[in-house]
DNA sequence: CGGCTGGTTGAGGCATCTCAAACGCAGTGG
DNA sequence: CCACTGCGTTTGAGATGCCTCAACCAGCCG
């Protein structure tokens, strides 16, 4: 039909290969995550002027309703989206990890829509969002960068939406876990023993389920073997092995549809 | 703490005052949301060089796993996106019309993550990627539009999961007709009566339930004289007063919290 | 120690799913 | 013209998965 162009023959001058693999991957095969994520860091570092910004567990990086001024990158830490509805209702609706972006959600309506949390302390850059718009026309692999981190949320989201809608409470749980244990792959972390910063409760308005539910989901994935628990409390899940999450969810499935 | 500094300054030469008003807020009060679509249409095709190509209904627009090439713009026409997974679950995961963009989900990955299927005769404009990137350096306003056309899919996406976990089976289905209808007078177009394009079976797929919970919800709103059905079929839906809609949900919420 | 927060587990209830039957409508072919 | 078929819809009755309510337990901290 018509002959494909690599991107990078039109995304202006030079640019470091060594760069290239935090923007789109139409111009390389995929890399590691984890490098992935320190070559955006540098990029932005080295394109924008951000402001750092160290945020405690439980403290607001923006509420909904705020003016929209700034996007922000998460540099350490971990954080929660919490969408709120006119007459009350919160929602976890976004989990975000080193590397991830924050306040994509106000671009378009000039304000937050929902509140970004912190759940234990880390650490935030602010890029103020006229700056953003400026380098990336100054910068093409910025830009797609940015499309890239934009477009992966999205992604993130309609699969969180079809977990919700096709997997039983068991299996959700379970894929929740097994991506939680990648998100910490991806970024080099231990994955045999993870601590949940969340409370059932959160775990489970993020899954669409009631906190007595992920509990019972919780034993039923330790008496499978699936997971253990560390001998100290109940926050700490071991996962000795993600394919197992994954079969788990599969089984689930299996399952439902064989009646 | 710092000066607000109006995007337009910083969006560099001049730009047409009535184009402005597609790209991100920040710089404009709120406009009516089809003279927006006028104008982002308008600056596509002024800035870029688009292949409009017409599609029947059921006809894809792309599928999952192709290799991601170009961006749809809606130009005519309604669309679903259906997320597909590995075991061969399907799940709708948006509706998309005029001035919608079909394809962001695509940039990250290199090739699609969902179906993109019109459920009835229109026209889409393709836009290859690497030309949009090259017209987003070149022209700020684009940019930003393209930003704000993701930011507006990723609040729209979260609001959807917000509803599937908080709402129950029949308050989802009239904020489903509300957002329906909604859309539509952003368009311009008649709410009084709307034809639903899809089958029961596909709108409780897109609201996680069943199509026979789907028609008995139906059946309670029109018995509550919030929605009517015409006399020719049980497709098309007649909605007197979206603020009856509304007005359905927070009662169904008000009655759940109430104990 | 005693209160508090978060977690686990059980019993019963309810919203939704499953299964099933019947209907309307459009298309097709005799 | 009518029978016949297929698909989508409606409605009912029973099953079930998750929620609700409640009791109890384990850490933690003043």
């Amino acid at each position: 039909m018509h002959t494909l162009i690599p991107v990078s023959t039109i995304q202006g001058p030079v640019m470091k290969p060594a760069l290239a693999s935090c923007a789109a991957p139409i111009t390389a095969p995929r890399r590691p995550t984890g490098e992935r994520i320190a070559q955006l860091l540098a990029l932005i570092d080295t394109e924008l002027t951000v402001v750092r910004r160290v945020v405690r567990a439980g403290e607001a990086v923006y509420r909904a309703g705020d003016a929209f001024d700034c996007l922000y990158v998460v540099h350490a830490g971990m954080y929660k989206t919490v969408n709120v509805s006119a007459d009350g209702r919160e929602q976890v609706v976004g989990l975000h990890f080193k590397g991830d972006w924050l306040g994509f959600d106000g671009i378009a309506e000039g304000c937050f829509g929902c509140d970004a949390i912190a759940m234990d302390t880390g650490e935030v850059w602010m890029i103020r969002y006229d700056a953003l718009l400026e380098g990336c026309s100054r910068t093409p692999l910025l830009m797609a960068a940015v499309h890239t981190a934009m477009s992966r949320e999205l992604a993130r989201d309609r699969d969180s939406m079809m977990a919700m809608c096709t997997l039983p409470a068991d299996a959700r749980v379970a894929d929740f876990l097994r991506n939680w244990a990648g998100t910490l792959e991806e970024r080099g972390l231990r994955t045999d023993c993870i601590t949940l910063r969340m409370t059932r409760a959160e775990i489970g308005n993020y899954l669409g389920m009631k906190l007595e539910t992920v509990s019972r989901a919780l034993s039923r994935l330790a008496r499978d073997k699936v997971i253990g628990f560390s001998e100290k409390g109940r926050r700490d899940v071991e996962i000795p092995d993600i394919a197992a999450l994954s079969a788990f969810v599969d089984r689930s499935l299996a399952a439902a549809t064989l009646h």
